[in-house]
DNA sequence: CCCCTTACTGTCCTTAAGTACAATGCCGTT
DNA sequence: AACGGCATTGTACTTAAGGACAGTAAGGGG
């Protein structure tokens, strides 16, 4: 039992059972806790008539569990693709995909990878390119840092306190703030909230500089 | 004759030759042409010490070739992935990932699947709805929120501190404590860095749950 | 009119954050 | 050997943040 489709109705249960004959289940949607029973090992997720909010919990708490999910869809969206992959879903796929290519999906989610619409994967890059701001050079002036810094820095941008970096690292809090004093400096913000966002590409009204 | 490296020098060539026994090339860096003859499936590129805009080039020429490339890097970095997926690479990995690693790889890529570090995989989805004009439904629970708070988060996601939004919303910084309050609960965040992180997009360590 | 929500403010108080001034040990370069 | 960068930690102090507890006022709906 490695694939668990969930969907609202069975409908294209034929074609998932061609695809992965003897390994799937079907289930209406519901909550997730059977699932942990299921060792599915990718949930299948299909938004149809669902509301966008709702159905993205639904990720996220299969994602949570574990899982890796792919997104299915009749009506491919990008902003919806994002959504769901920023979500924690792995991969975003038109309902109706042939079991072949549910196979393929299968494989690359299997393995740790990425699998969307090949259309939807420029868009994709082209818009992220946009949303770095950094052109030419890397992030921040982040090649300023030293090593330890940077572990400091990257630990901020994920929202960490100085008492988890310092634990995190085994070092002291004392140090950790030491470290922190002289990343303000070098990447010119002035506290931890700025460093995060300086650390994400994300402008603040002092990186304006 | 299914994996081609091109890399300035030999030294992880043993570790490429176990992770595809006798059936891959090394060559250094140089023009591309023999790759038509070569029959490579994919090409993997060491981006060390090689000039970006060069680098990025002959990206392109392979992908124009039609071959699948997978960048590899010794400092991964997030504009730096998204410059070369945005060329059209479809991996982005670490130069030194162990021979299961790169076979792993190879197999999402060899099957149409994107594959990058787990942790730009988020970032990346990040900064794309970032860019994406969110049509309907916001980032996070931002819906809960009422127009004021909505007013502080905002600022707290672009570093303003307590200060700054008192002065700019015209009102007591204990005001606006009390909103960071309510809101720091409804949004289910700990501090003003995360709420800062989770109005970008930007996964936390709390915001896992 | 009463109730609830929203917005706003006050006083304490605790703690996290950040700075100032040092100091020690390691390591690589000159 | 001397010097500088890096990592580490200490004490002490200042301030921003955030929570506890409480209170006022406006506005909408039952």
């Amino acid at each position: 039992m490695r694939q668990l489709f969930v969907a609202r109705d069975g409908k294209l249960r034929g074609r998932w059972e061609k695809a992965f004959p003897g390994a799937l289940a079907v289930r209406q949607v519901g909550d997730l806790a059977p699932l942990v029973v299921a060792e599915a090992q990718i949930v299948w997720m299909d938004n149809t008539g669902r509301d966008s909010a709702d159905f993205l919990a639904g990720v996220r708490e299969a994602v949570g569990c574990g899982y890796r999910v792919v997104v299915m869809t009749p009506t491919p969206s990008e902003a919806d693709a994002f959504r769901a992959l920023s979500t924690g879903a792995v991969g975003y796929c038109h309902l109706e995909s042939a079991p072949e290519q549910l196979r393929e999906i299968a494989l690359v989610v299997e393995h740790g990878g990425l699998w969307m619409l090949p259309e939807l994967v420029q868009r994709l890059m082209a818009l992220s390119l946009r949303a770095v701001p950094t052109p030419a050079a890397g992030p921040p002036q982040l090649n300023d840092l030293t090593p330890r810094e940077l572990m400091v820095a990257e630990r901020v941008a994920h929202g960490a306190s100085n008492r988890e970096i310092a634990e995190d690292l085994d070092i002291t809090e004392r140090t950790v703030k030491a470290h922190m004093s002289i990343i303000f400096e070098k990447l010119g913000v002035r506290d931890r909230v700025q460093l995060a966002l300086a650390m994400n590409n994300i402008p603040t009204y002092a990186t304006v500089n």
